[in-house]
DNA sequence: AATGAATGAGCATTCATTCAT
DNA sequence: TATGAATGAATGCTCATTCAT
């Protein structure tokens, strides 16, 4: 499309974006028409097709936005700090933080993996997010931190507890962010053990490597 | 619909269930037509709604036959180990055996818990199968194996980072069920830290205790 | 599409075709919609789908089927004649006749070439249908009954000739396709010069040659 | 409309009606938008409908400019001639040129026809042209030089038969105007018989006089 | 049990036209 | 004069579902 909008068209839009999120949201993909957006805003069918190409086009500018936005407040929570292990933690409380004031863009990612035409632009951002923390992660494991284990993996396991916590906590539990924020970073941290188990655990595991395909 | 088969209508049933099961995971569920599902098996349209009320009936049943097919496989991988620990490593393992044999309803139970219709479903089984883990972990934490936690968001815990690896490093990195495996059961029961990162911090830090709902 | 049909399915077809071309003929192609046809005949509009991929599709048809038929009909009436020129008259009188029992038809093939998409199907037609005619005139040229010139060129102004008076008289002037197809051979094959003229025009022009890409 | 022009708004209203003439004749009336027009020249939709009342409008005045241009120009070609042969002659020549030098014209002409509420200025047109011919050709006829046959029917054929020619020789084949024009000088004039089947022709057959409505 | 045919509401999208600025 | 924005009826097409055989 690519359309020079006034201060105006820009604010359409933006409406037209924020509403479609949450039908999308609340309603489904596939289970939300043009039709149900347009009129929900009280506007002619033709102010959809003045700002976007299609249904799918404007989809996926939702995601991106989401994307783009969710890797914004990571970066900013960690900006300053210098300890890695902290870092991972403010990049977690972030998620969560995130995921709780944009509830309805968490439900859109995760459609959006289901649906062929879409998961790839999702498993690009979580490659991203995964990047982005690689770094932190490494130097974890320089300074002796970090167990020496694959870094990709490790960071995959911090996301997929942190989301599906976030998920099941704040969500659907109603809990505060910082409760489940709490909650994933410890068990991120620390795993289940206690400390007994724990230190009996390390003293004779010496760490196994599993690989993902990109590993250092 | 309730129907007494035959032999023959059982075996059709099936045939549809799985070339279903087929398209909806590798071309979403909206994307498919029933057209496309009877099409593909060179049968009429007819057969489909001989067997099946709907569309969507034949999903849910879908849904349904998966999640009580992964419980199954859990419950034997678990049957006679008496240590909680091990239990959890090997229902952890066992699940990830499944997602491997049955990527098609890996896709198929992430979709549905996008679409408002189809949440309840899965909620309600990922409900049963931290229900089913509880005993586990509630053994394990009096035994003092396990930090004194609430079980429900230990379990919540394991379950997403268990999910997201098998996906992450299964399904799309193409690693073996039992790499992934290790690497779950690995980060659930000991986190990232390092060996003596962990002694320092179980050292300091007397156990948070987050809730979720109907902790115990 | 290629669908089996029954016998009540290639009647339902050819229904549809026969009531489209006359709904295109009299309202233009594009100015004739899908329910219009399907309205029309009192049936819902899968059943036209259900028989064609497209509008477009419905229309190749159309066209091809009325090539083919006209060319069927030259050739009838050509099949058991020996003279040269009989059969470029007989040719000449068939085309009128078609014409004048198929007018939507002609319509149809009209609009056909101002539409880029068609036009390719309109020429290819015509192409044939001198290349039909070709034969002929070099039949009549080697026996010194027609003047040596490209036969290309001169089957084409046959064929721009009678078509245009097969129009204007016929389907616009009401005038019987007989008297159409005298007036139409009456010029193709002696022009509009008189007796005395023709004599003095004949003796002293010893013909041009024009040529056409593909003459031989 | 009727809007009073300045020099400028006349330049602008020209500007539409060629850019809209080539689009039309590149992509067909009805698959070119009034969007398309603007927006390839770089104007917004308000000036469109500044200089014309509709789409429909303009589409009109660009076929009554196209047949006015043409009459303009077989006037000139015939104006200083006094032989009614010659005269004819020139014609053909002067709508061979015309069609050369204005093919997208062409084009819309044969759309035009197709569409019932375009037609009857098409039909009109062509009377036009029919009936500028006439003089000349009953003039031909007194003289002598023309068959004694329905005039109108002879300019009509004369009409079909140079079009035809015209568009496949030099639209479609690429040829020089001027060969075009001699070919459908020579086959108007003489038709495709050779001299001595034109001479035994004449001899016995004393013209048989087709009528069309209008004749005299 | 099974088929080919039919239904018709619904969908994404287009587009001639109008309007406020 | 000109623009960007808006309108909304209409279009081609899909598809879950039903029906006659």
């Amino acid at each position: 499309m690519q359309r020079r909008l006034t201060e105006r068209g820009r604010r359409r839009q933006q409406q037209l974006l924020d509403y479609a999120a949450e039908r999308f949201a609340a309603n489904g993909y596939h289970t939300t028409s043009v039709t149900d957006i347009v009129d929900g805003l009280g506007v002619g069918k033709g102010v959809f097709y003045w700002y976007f190409d299609s249904k799918e086009e404007l989809f996926r500018r939702l995601l991106a936005d989401a994307q783009h936005d969710l890797r914004r407040n990571q970066r900013q929570a960690i900006a300053d700090e210098p300890d890695p292990l902290r870092r991972i933690q403010q990049g977690i409380a972030a998620s969560v933080q995130w995921l709780d004031s944009n509830r309805h863009l968490f439900t859109l990612l995760e459609f959006a993996r289901s649906e062929e035409r879409f998961a790839p632009l999702i498993r690009a951002g979580e490659e991203q997010a995964v990047a982005d923390a690689l770094p932190h992660v490494k130097a974890g494991i320089a300074a002796g931190l970090i167990r020496r284990d694959d870094p990709l993996v490790l960071s995959h396991a911090i996301l997929g507890a942190t989301n599906h916590l976030a998920r099941v906590m704040v969500l659907e539990g109603g809990e505060p962010a910082s409760t489940a924020a709490t909650a994933a970073v410890s068990f991120c941290l620390g795993g289940i053990l206690s400390a007994g188990a724990a230190a009996r655990r390390l003293a004779s595991e010496p760490s196994s490597r599993h690989r993902l395909s990109s590993t250092s």
